[in-house]
Parts: C-alpha cells; sequence; structure tokens
DNA sequence: AGCTATTCATAAAC
DNA sequence: TGTTTATGAATAGCT
C-alpha cells in the first residue's frame, strides 16, 4: 500500500526498517483499538522492537486482559486429552493464517512456473509476464557472475601447475572442450552465445 | 475502506458487528505478522470478543513474549501475570514446521524472481533459467489466448451494435485508441510487437 | 516529518 | 460463512 509493492521479509535497510516500525506500529494500534471499539471487544497488543523497545496497547487494562488470558489458559489444561473442537479453533488461528499464506504462496509459485494462469486477467498476466523477464535477466546475470568466480578459480590452479611445469607447449587450443571445467559442459551451445556469459571464456584463454 | 466510510462506534447490528468482528480480525493479525516480518519485531495480540471467544496471535512464543513483558514491568517495579506454560508442543510443532515451509517457498520465489541466488551453483541457476524460460512461455500463450478471448467478446458487441447502427461508416480506424477495450490500454506498445499477440488485433479489426 | 501514487483492507451486497 | 466489488485507508518511496 505504498508506492511499490514489497514482499513481507526483513527489512535490511536499518533506517527504513525503523521508519516502516514506525509507521506499522502505530497502524497496528489504531486497528486494535477500532476492532475494540467497532465489535465492543478486548484487545492487547504488546510489541518489541528488534532494539529491544517495548510498546503496548489495550483497550481496557492490560492487567486484566492478561489475567483474563491466562485464565482461559488454565481452562484448556485437562488432564485428559479431550476432543475440545471449539477451543481448539480458538488456538489454530495462527496455524490457519500460516496454512492460507503457504497457499498463496504455492499458487503464486505455480504461476511463475506458468501454470494457473486461468484466472488471472490481462494486467495480471502482464505483471507475472515482466517479473519473469526481470528474474531470467538476474539469473543470467548471476550465472556470468558464477561462470567468472569458477574462471577465477581454475585459472589459479593452472597457474599453480605451471610451476611445476614450466613450458609453453601444455597450453590446450580453446576448442580441446575437455580441457574446460566440469560445470562448463553442462550449459548448452546456447549458452556461449549469451553477450553476458560469452565474453568470459576469454579469462580463461587470455 | 469498504462500501462507504463508517464511525469507528459500537456495531449495534449483531450480525454486522459479527461479521467485522471476524474480518478486522484477520486483518489485524495480519498486520501483526507483517510488522514482526519486516522489522524483526516480538509482537503478541490477544483478543476477546464480546461473546467471550479468546483469539490470539504471537509471532514467536506467546508465554517468552508475555515473560519479557513481565520482566519489563518488573523493571518498572509493578508485576502483574504470571504466565501459566503451554501444553501445547503439539501445536508449536505444527507452527514450526508451517513456517519453514513458508520459508522454503518464500526462497524459491525469491529465487524465481532473480533474487537470493548467490548460494546456487552453475547447474541451480541453469535449471531456474529453463523454469523462468518455460513460465514466460506459458504466460505469452495465455496472454494471446487472454486477448483473443476478449477480442470475441469485444467483436460480438460490435456486431449487436450493428443491428442498431446498421451504417457502414461508424467503424474506427485501428489508431483510435480510444476505443480499445480498458485491458488492453493497460498493456505498454511494445506488447503489440510481440510476434504472439500482435496479430490477435486483426480479430478486432478484420 | 510531510507528500502522493499505489497497494491493501474492508463495508456492503450477494 | 464465502465471494465480489467499490471505496476508504494504510503506507512505500521520496523529499
Amino acid at each position: 500500500m505504498g508506492r511499490g509493492k514489497i514482499e513481507i521479509e526483513k527489512i535490511e535497510n536499518k533506517n527504513a526498517r525503523q521508519v516502516t516500525f514506525s509507521k506499522r506500529r502505530a497502524g497496528l494500534f489504531k486497528k486494535a483499538h477500532e476492532l475494540a471499539v467497532l465489535c465492543e471487544a478486548d484487545v492487547a497488543v504488546i510489541i518489541f522492537s528488534c532494539t529491544g523497545k517495548m510498546f503496548e496497547f489495550s483497550s481496557t487494562d492490560m492487567k486484566t486482559i492478561l489475567e483474563r488470558y491466562n485464565k482461559c489458559l488454565e481452562s484448556k489444561q485437562s488432564p485428559v486429552v479431550q476432543p475440545k473442537p471449539e477451543n481448539q479453533k480458538q488456538e489454530s488461528d495462527e496455524n490457519e493464517f500460516l496454512k492460507q499464506e503457504i497457499e498463496r504462496l504455492k499458487l503464486k509459485q505455480r504461476q511463475l512456473l506458468g501454470k494457473d494462469l486461468i484466472g488471472m486477467d490481462l494486467q495480471e498476466l502482464h505483471e507475472v509476464e515482466r517479473q519473469l523477464q526481470e528474474g531470467l535477466l538476474c539469473v543470467k546475470t548471476r550465472k556470468g557472475e558464477r561462470l567468472m568466480d569458477d574462471n577465477v578459480i581454475w585459472r589459479k590452479q593452472v597457474e599453480h601447475f605451471k610451476l611445476f611445469l614450466p613450458s609453453t607447449n601444455y597450453y590446450l587450443a580453446p576448442h580441446s572442450i575437455d580441457y574446460l571445467p566440469e560445470t562448463t559442459r553442462n550449459l548448452g551451445p546456447e549458452d556461449y552465445k549469451d553477450s553476458d556469459t560469452s565474453l568470459l571464456l576469454g579469462y580463461f584463454f587470455p
């Protein structure tokens, strides 16, 4: 709900995280207050920031709510396991939430893999296409970097061997594919056409 | 934030209140969860409905958060509650499992979106690239089908109007972009260059 | 801290 | 209770 969509995952930028924390904390307390008033519910919220600061909201006395919470837990602690569907329902709210999130993630993943696209409108399809294009670009770039890293490692090996075999005619020509590192052979021939990877072989055969 | 604005005051209609309670409770838990993840905060929410039912959410173990809360209060000289140890190992085990699955799914999704690729070797990168290529192809195909469907619908509309305006010179030229359906206008101009979609406009202007 | 473009949550209707 | 839709709210990225 801002200028752009964000993934729900830890905000790495410390400053941005602090700003978001302040804003969303206020938003959460407001929502808690509204729920309490609209539905005559008792609501308590306790928050510890990652810096250890404590924040709390309660629609009525926090102590009272927490005591009531403990009473509720006591009443659930029957000595024998009993089928209590109602109580279980209360407890499994977070589980329900987690399961829903898993379903959402799975659907999104299937859609990224090109399945379950039937329900999507043109705009959504367009967004997925854009994400895939972007992802593809990133992966290709990373593959190039990875190739570069591998090349550095192999080149060092070669230089190491040079110390023991200081002749100049043990070099293999570039077309001697058997000499290429294992991982490189896993790539199809089309890989060498990519502008972002083909030139890297130059490092290996300078 | 719905069909109309509402005042934040008790909802007198019992049924409407129950519906709102369920929806807003879910919304509040979601917000609490998002705050916890985004900002690495510990968040606990406890709600008692006006009918006495208890609901709770906690980003980590509720017991731990409440103990920490009490410690915080102690440091201000006012002990409040002694939370009971919970007999819900089974529940928290499932939660743990679900959370792990969510993490796996999120990681895979980030990787498909081109992030978190650092740990992957060349073969894995190659596999992700292949998946993305395949997904992209599916999405483009589906987009074409979708455009085709839309075109059929709109062409039928046009034919319907023809019955009432049986003249031949009310047709608009293809460059009259205002006449294109809403969804089509949401696409960038580059869309019409895609070989798999461009020809479909021919259906619309035969 | 403010400002908006956006995304999101949800009131009403079904 | 679940779904859909029109609208008001929350807020991400900037400044």
